[in-house]
DNA sequence: TGCGAGGTTTCCACTCATCGGAAAAGATGG
DNA sequence: CCATCTTTTCCGATGAGTGGAAACCTCGCA
């Protein structure tokens, strides 16, 4: 009776402890976690022991957990995310400088955008997003920047999870996403009115590897009044060449003496997919068998 | 034989896997993670399918590995330390601007400053530290600013793991380390001179919180010539300023609207330790036991 | 085309790390 | 002081995790 494993990895009830916390609540004590978690009082306990051990966790001094400062560490050393973001971060302070509103850069991770930088101004427009933040392909300008570089089959997989209905603008049929990538192959931008707020408006565009594959989508987060957005367009485009050229210059040939055994340039996103599997979470990285 | 157990916890062997990514091999195949890890292939192969479901780790068509975008989520929801990268990114910009070197935020984590930004300059003196990247505290200016918090007995700790050689003139002797936090404590600012190399300087001022306790560490790295360092300080001092200003905005006082359950704001760095366990990295959360 | 040397994936019998109910020990608040 | 809630410790049962071995790929070379 006592002691029934419950089929489910370690792996996945660390993350399930990690995942509890949130920007909303990043202060949690053991029985919160416990039955936020849905894991016993004394499973949880365990293991928040060994998180902290591990320094993935912290424990303050009035006893309730935070996520720790190692987690900041792993994340510093994902390639290309870390090399991008620092690469775009100049070339963006440049767009904030001009927009004044929200700056982003995203890429594709799965069916979601991730944000791997925010630049903000205080008196900017609402904004749903925060670094690290990820939300639907489909409701976003980067977004639909990033589905623009995949075949059209990729669209329908995007709809195999659903879509969440931020405002009764956001896309909800496969219909309304392709018009709007077809908008973005023809013009080479996005702008997305009320998406994910009905104020607010994405403009994005972009953002080419030495190979041309796209590798992310810079944008902007204005108000949502009917304005032209050309000029936003053009601060962006300028933005994401100066940021094309700079990792140009990173980009180090194969046989340069700075390629170090596995330092070498990738593409951040896979763009040599062949079948229908794009968007595939799984970790079936092979061949299927007889 | 075959099936034996290792006693050791399955986090820390994740981790073990998770740890031997790093800037310079930020992609890495199975075999290279065997033996990097000391793991047997099988065994690696299996936790990498684990890891990979949990979007920890990514696969590339060419079969390699690298560190994935889910550890960029979970360390966005960092407290604290989001937050104060947030805040302080516009006025380390404004430092940047002035110094066109290296310009480094840093917090106390155990006995390292682990740096949450740092904007670089093309033709800036070398600097070995990276975003999310750890140092002794005992070897960097900013390090001693935030030694400049604790109380004497601290230092001590310090050497309990030894402290890395850098550069002959890295601090190896609590003597050499408590002259600098002495003098910290006396100008308010650190100037260290090629403690991590040789042509480096690092000058840092402390950034404290709403109630003055020291929240982070900011700094620059300059060329090592005899140059006065005032000027540099005046910079830093006008944008930790800055920072604490904007930290005190952040600040929702209990009772506030914002004070969401575990929003409210609490101390990046606990001042409130008591005994001698200020670097202790056991999970002993706890009083001693009889 | 065949062969050898890698790397990768699958298999599976053996165990110990993990599980969680229970009870003890603290905290909190009347 | 007692009632309630949270945190911590304990411990017998058990299946998740283990890793050697073998099969399977993938090269490069002759």
């Amino acid at each position: 009776m006592s002691g029934t494993r419950t089929g489910e990895s370690m792996l996945s009830r660390h993350l399930r402890i990690l995942d509890v916390f949130g920007v909303d609540s990043a202060f949690l004590t053991l029985s919160q976690i416990s039955r936020r978690s849905g894991l016993p009082v004394s499973t949880a306990h365990r293991l928040l022991d060994e998180l902290e051990r591990e320094r993935l966790v912290e424990r303050l001094p009035d006893r309730s957990y935070r996520l720790g400062l190692r987690l900041w560490e792993l994340a510093a050393r994902t390639p290309g995310a870390l090399g991008l973001r620092e690469i775009a971060l100049p070339m963006m302070q440049g767009v904030q400088g001009a927009i004044r509103q929200h700056t982003q850069l995203g890429v594709r991770d799965g069916r979601d955008v991730v944000y791997l930088e925010r630049l903000s101004h205080r008196d900017a427009v609402v904004s749903a997003t925060v670094v690290g933040g990820r939300i639907s392909l489909a409701a976003s300008a980067i977004g639909h920047v990033l589905l623009s570089a995949l075949p059209e089959e990729a669209l329908a997989d995007l709809f195999a999870s659903g879509i969440p209905r931020y405002t009764k603008r956001t896309p909800q049929t496969l219909a309304e996403v392709a018009a709007a990538v077809t908008e973005v192959r023809a013009r080479g931008r996005a702008v997305a009115d009320g998406l994910v707020h009905p104020d607010a408006r994405g403009i994005a565009v972009p953002v080419r590897g030495p190979e041309g594959e796209i590798v992310a989508g810079l944008g902007v987060v204005v108000p949502n009044d009917g304005r032209d957005p050309g000029p936003v367009v053009a601060v962006l485009r300028r933005a994401a060449t100066g940021i094309e050229e700079s990792l140009r210059r990173a980009y180090v040939a194969p046989g340069h003496p700075h390629a170090l055994a596995g330092a070498r340039y990738r593409p951040l996103i896979n763009s040599s997919t062949s079948s229908m599997e794009y968007f595939d979470e799984r970790g079936r990285a092979g061949q299927d068998r007889e």
